[in-house]
RNA sequence: GCGGGCGUAGUUCAAUGGUAGAACGGUAGCCUUCCAAGCUACACACGAGGGUUCGAUUCCCUUCGCCCGCUCCA
């Protein structure tokens, strides 16, 4: 994120965020914890709505998704069969030169001459050479003379082991100029670097390809949450917070197919917390260590996985469409084969142009049969599907949408915010208005209802009554301090797309005719009707009260 | 995890080795006939812990968190 301006932008969100009550920083008051958030009472609507809508989109309006709610601890077996114990961790090396890490993996290897190196010699002060000569006896070393004799005071032979890997028949100088760069590096700007090995080695993964300066010893990072079920917190007890809420549906495959009286190409869709244990958070939610997934495992015919892969792929962009982030922002990724999951047989991810950069919302991916057939082999419980009308049994393959929702809701926080600069037409001044252009389906709030005047207690009474009118039927907001102008711009700041204020009009009928928000006319002296204020537009017109909620409802859904 | 930068109210910004101020925002009241008006009052901050000191928000150390770069990303 170079970009001064996108770092703004990424500010002011996080701002706003915590101003309004979308999202707070977790156990702030005890100075934070890296890696998680909370959701405040604007946020929590936000996040529900989009939940809801998905579930609505793939358990309710189709036939062949059913629902399910898996719990987070599992038997640790379930890690072992999935390959999350052993593989979901990654060695890491880094370069004992520029510091630089890599996955232990992906070293090319390379061969040549090792030249080791013990450490380097200081050089003495005046009188304390001999003190010096005895050290480099004791290590087994010879000291030469030096040129100078300038040091930091304080400063200690170092015997600090550094080995390069060079071209074979590069010779000792090219080494020994990497050596001395890696103990530069460390502050040391006068010394001799003693050698003490040379080795030809073969396809080794010890060196930085780049340098040839040593790579660390490998480091396991495991990105599972470890946890102990039990009292005894021994090996046995040993198990996993789920670092993908996936493994469940594979698990439970059979019994869910069983009772769902359902037919292959059929699905399984679920939204739950998981949790990894990431080596760097960052991004506001963008990459948390506890999160929310929504993910559907797609069950089809041996064969047809590649096909339906395509289908999914545009079937979830035009939901993301619908949630208020347009199909130009996201990128399709086509993942390439060295970086796609080992089980995977293709994969799509669905990214966001984030203010920090193009990030993953949505991974695609077809994944075979490897789930199932990792579980049936490990649990030797049979998980096949009998087909009825080819009459065989067979593992289905499986894709599988799935979708970050805290990634997603701040992708739709991000793409929501906007700034505007509003002229007033008296005065002439210039201000700023920022409204988040929510999608009406997944606004927090859909409608806040306002007397014009609190001190009018017969436009209060009115508004009261609408306000207890939607209630029932939506999320709204009741707001009688301050100007209506303030008042609409709160509104704007977290995104509500409808204003509702009742007026001197609704009281005593409209002094010019008009058309309603419905279309109907609105006739001259006609009574019960209330400025209907658009969030993005800021226009106003005027809509009978009994027409908001088929109004709102159909605006909102 | 490494390197760099930064932590004073919700936000933006002051000041100070000895009582921490302002603006905007917030709350309440008054007023107000449609886009952050006005008046009055109120609430809210030195990230945490330790050290030096008679006294630390200020100096030192540690830690936590945030930002940037690297790295990583099922």
């Amino acid at each position: 994120m170079a970009d001064p301006a996108a770092v703004a932008k990424m500010d002011k969100i996080v701002a706003l965020c915590k101003r309004r009550g979308f999202i707070f920083q977790s156990s702030e008051i005890y100075g934070g914890l890296n890696g998680a958030w909370d959701y405040g009472p604007l946020g929590v609507e936000l996040k529900r709505n989009l939940k809801d809508y998905w579930w609505k989109c793939m358990t309710q309006l189709r036939d062949d998704i059913v629902g399910f709610d898996g719990s987070i601890l599992m038997n640790r077996a379930v890690w072992k069969a999935s390959g999350h114990e052993a593989t979901f961790s990654d060695p890491l090396v880094e370069c004992m030169l520029t510091q630089k890490r890599y996955r232990a993996d992906q070293i090319e290897p390379q061969s040549g001459t090792v030249y080791h190196y013990e450490g380097i010699i200081l050089p003495p002060s005046e009188g304390e050479q001999h003190l010096y000569h005895e050290w480099a006896k004791s290590v087994g070393i010879t000291v030469k003379g030096f040129e100078s004799s300038s040091r930091p005071d304080n400063a200690k032979p170092l015997l600090l082991p550094f080995s390069v890997l060079v071209a074979k028949g590069k010779g000792e100088a090219a080494a020994a100029k990497v050596a001395s760069q890696f103990y530069k590096l460390r502050g040391y700007e006068d010394f001799k670097l003693n050698l003490y090995g040379v080795e030809e080695v073969e396809n080794s993964t010890k060196f930085n390809p780049e340098n040839g300066a040593e790579l660390s010893p490998p480091r396991i990072f495991n990105l599972m949450l470890k946890t102990y079920i039990g009292p005894v917190q021994d090996d046995s007890a040993i198990t996993y917070l789920r670092p993908e809420t996936a493994q469940a549906m594979f698990v439970q495959f059979k019994n869910v197919l069983d009772v769902s009286q359902k037919k292959l190409p059929f699905g399984i869709a679920q939204i739950g917390k998981a949790f990894r244990n990431e080596i760097n958070p960052r991004n506001f939610t963008f990459r948390s260590r506890e999160f929310e997934q929504m993910e559907l495992e797609f069950f089809v015919k041996p064969g047809t996985g590649p096909e339906w892969l395509e289908k999914w792929k545009e079937e979830r962009l035009a939901w993301y469409e619908e949630v208020g982030i347009p199909r130009a922002k996201i990128h399709v990724l086509t993942v390439p084969d060295k970086d796609r999951a080992f089980y995977s047989q293709g994969t799509y991810d669905l990214e966001y142009e984030f203010p920090f950069g193009v990030q993953e919302l949505e991974g695609i991916a077809h994944r075979g049969n490897y789930d199932l057939k990792q579980h049936q082999e490990h649990s030797g419980k049979p998980l096949e599907y009998f087909d009825e009308e080819l009459k065989q049994k067979y593992l289905p393959e499986v894709v599988e949408p799935s979708a970050g929702v805290d990634r997603t809701v701040l992708a739709i926080l991000c793409e929501a915010y906007a700034e505007e600069t509003i002229k007033d037409e008296e005065s002439g001044k210039e201000e700023t208005r920022v409204v988040l252009r929510f999608a009406p389906r997944i606004a927090p709030v859909k409608a806040a209802v306002f007397p014009l005047l609190k001190n009018k207690p017969e436009l209060v009474a009115i508004a009261k009554n609408v306000y207890k009118t939607l209630q029932p039927l939506m999320k709204v907001f009741y707001a009688d301090s301050a100007a209506i102008g303030r008042r609409y711009r709160r509104m704007d700041e977290v995104g509500t797309p409808f204003g509702i204020t009742i007026d001197f009009e609704t009281l005593e009928g409209v002094k010019e005719a008009s058309t309603s928000a419905t279309g109907a006319p609105i006739t001259v002296g006609q009574k019960e009707t209330v400025t209907l204020r658009h969030r993005d537009s800021m226009k106003q017109e005027r809509i009978a009260i009994a027409d908001l909620p088929a109004y709102l409802l159909a605006k909102t859904s």
